[in-house]
Formats: C-alpha cells, sequence, structure tokens
DNA sequence: AACCAGGACGTGA
DNA sequence: TCACGTCATGGT
C-alpha cells in the first residue's frame, strides 16, 4: 500500500509533470500540456502566492470553483478583477447584486456571494496569519475540502486535498471502498506520503488532470494506472 | 439534450 | 454520523 500510494504519484507525474497549481491571475501560464485555460498556472515555483492579494485570490478561487469547473471560477475572478475587487477591503465594498453579476457564471450566486464575503472577513481578521483548519471550517461555506485547499496552496500548509476526483479514482482501482469518509482518505494519503508541500501540491493537481481525461464519463476505462489495480 | 463541473449546507433518520 | 435534496450556470 505504502509504495502504491508513491508510484501512482511518480507515474502520474512522470505523465504530466508540474502542475503550477494553483493558479494566479497576474503570472502567466507556462504549461503546454494544458488547454483552454493556462494562464495563471505557473509549474515548479513553489514559492506563490507571496503577496498577500495573490493569497486572497487563491481563497477567493477555492470557494468559486466549488462543483464548477475552473473555467467558469477562472472567467468570475477576471470580473472580480476588472471591478477592481481582489482585494478583501475593495470586494467587501461591492453591492450584494454587483458581486452576484460578477460571478454568475459560477454557478450557486446566491450562496457563493455570500460565502466570498464570510472568507473575506476572515481573512481580513487573520492580519496575515495562517488560519487553523478548524478555524477555515467555522466560516460558512469553507467545508473539507476548500478547508485544506486553502491550507495547502494558500498557505501553504501540509493539508493532503481530497476531492471527488481522488475518491473516484482510487475506489476505481480498488484500492479504498467507495463509502471511504474524507477523513480517512486525506489520512490515508498524508501517512504514506513524506510531509512535502510540493508533493501534496502536485499529486492533488495531477489526480485532477488525470480525472478529466479518464474518469469525466462512465465506463471509467484508465489504462494508465490499471497496472496498480488491486481488483 | 442530458450530463457534468477541482462542494457545502440543512434536514431528518 | 450519514444519506439525501438543494443550490445555478455554462460547456460539451
Amino acid at each position: 500500500m505504502q509504495d502504491l500510494i508513491i508510484k501512482i504519484y511518480d507515474k502520474l507525474y512522470r505523465i504530466y509533470g508540474p502542475q503550477g497549481w494553483w493558479p494566479i491571475l497576474s503570472h502567466e501560464g507556462t504549461n503546454p500540456t494544458k488547454k483552454g485555460v493556462i494562464k495563471g498556472y505557473h509549474p515548479g515555483n513553489y514559492d506563490l502566492p507571496i503577496e498577500r492579494n495573490d493569497i486572497y485570490e487563491v481563497i477567493l478561487g477555492t470557494i468559486l470553483t466549488q462543483n464548477t469547473a475552473w473555467l467558469q471560477a477562472d472567467k468570475a475572478l477576471s470580473h472580480l478583477n476588472q471591478l477592481n475587487a481582489l482585494e478583501p477591503e475593495k470586494l467587501l465594498q461591492l453591492d450584494d447584486e454587483t458581486l452576484k453579476s460578477a460571478i454568475r457564471c459560477a454557478g450557486f450566486l446566491n450562496q457563493k456571494s455570500i460565502y466570498l464575503k464570510e472568507i473575506t472577513r476572515f481573512f481580513i481578521e487573520l492580519e496575515g496569519k495562517v488560519p487553523t483548519r478548524e478555524q477555515l471550517l467555522q466560516v460558512k461555506g469553507v467545508g473539507n475540502e476548500t478547508a485544506d485547499s486553502i491550507n495547502l496552496y494558500a498557505y501553504k500548509q501540509p493539508e493532503f486535498v481530497v476531492d471527488a476526483y481522488t475518491k473516484r479514482i482510487f475506489t476505481h482501482l480498488g484500492i479504498v471502498d467507495e463509502k471511504i469518509s474524507y477523513i480517512k482518505l486525506k489520512n490515508l494519503f498524508q501517512f504514506h506520503l513524506p510531509g512535502s508541500i510540493p508533493v501534496y501540491q502536485e499529486y492533488h493537481a495531477l489526480i485532477v488532470e488525470h480525472a478529466k481525461k479518464h474518469y469525466s464519463r462512465k465506463p471509467y476505462e484508465d489504462e494508465i494506472l490499471n497496472e496498480f489495480s488491486l481488483k
């Protein structure tokens, strides 16, 4: 099992290369494997985000992309940027209708407009400090995956991110039961991996990249990771 | 023209 | 805890 988790990572990394997550608007993309939206990815650079507004932008993105294609979240961020609102104090000044129209393309506009302002107030109160997982989970609109995404990609903390794709791939391979909880699956990865921020960041991104290509429509056929199947 | 997208929340067993 | 309905828009 230990080798399995690492071997799968190695193979995905060999195939797809560094993913450059989390994409940031102001950083021009250089990842040729990505179609459509390559803007903002910064493969191989694990120092980002550095600037306060870039950290904030990553956080906004984690909310906007909930159950939504990144392309749409990216558009919403561009709209906010046009409104000069990729800064916490500015976003709070937007009236709700303006905010909703800016993020409409990302769906769930009524909830997400509330969530964005909630997380923004929380972000300001932090005053630059790194939030704990428990603190994040208390913010309305922040669940397990979003909390871990914020910690891993905005604050570079060692929290492994699990998403629907992760569960889909690893249940398909017969490595875990489909009813496994978020926390148990997360702990499985953290137990078998070195506590490396780049590895955590890449592994989740690689899972998403691989799943988009091979797990978006049933029946799932994964000739790439099939050699690791336990079924 | 259904199906899907880098989930979270509220509710009732 | 845990399963289930709901939230919304846009791409394929």
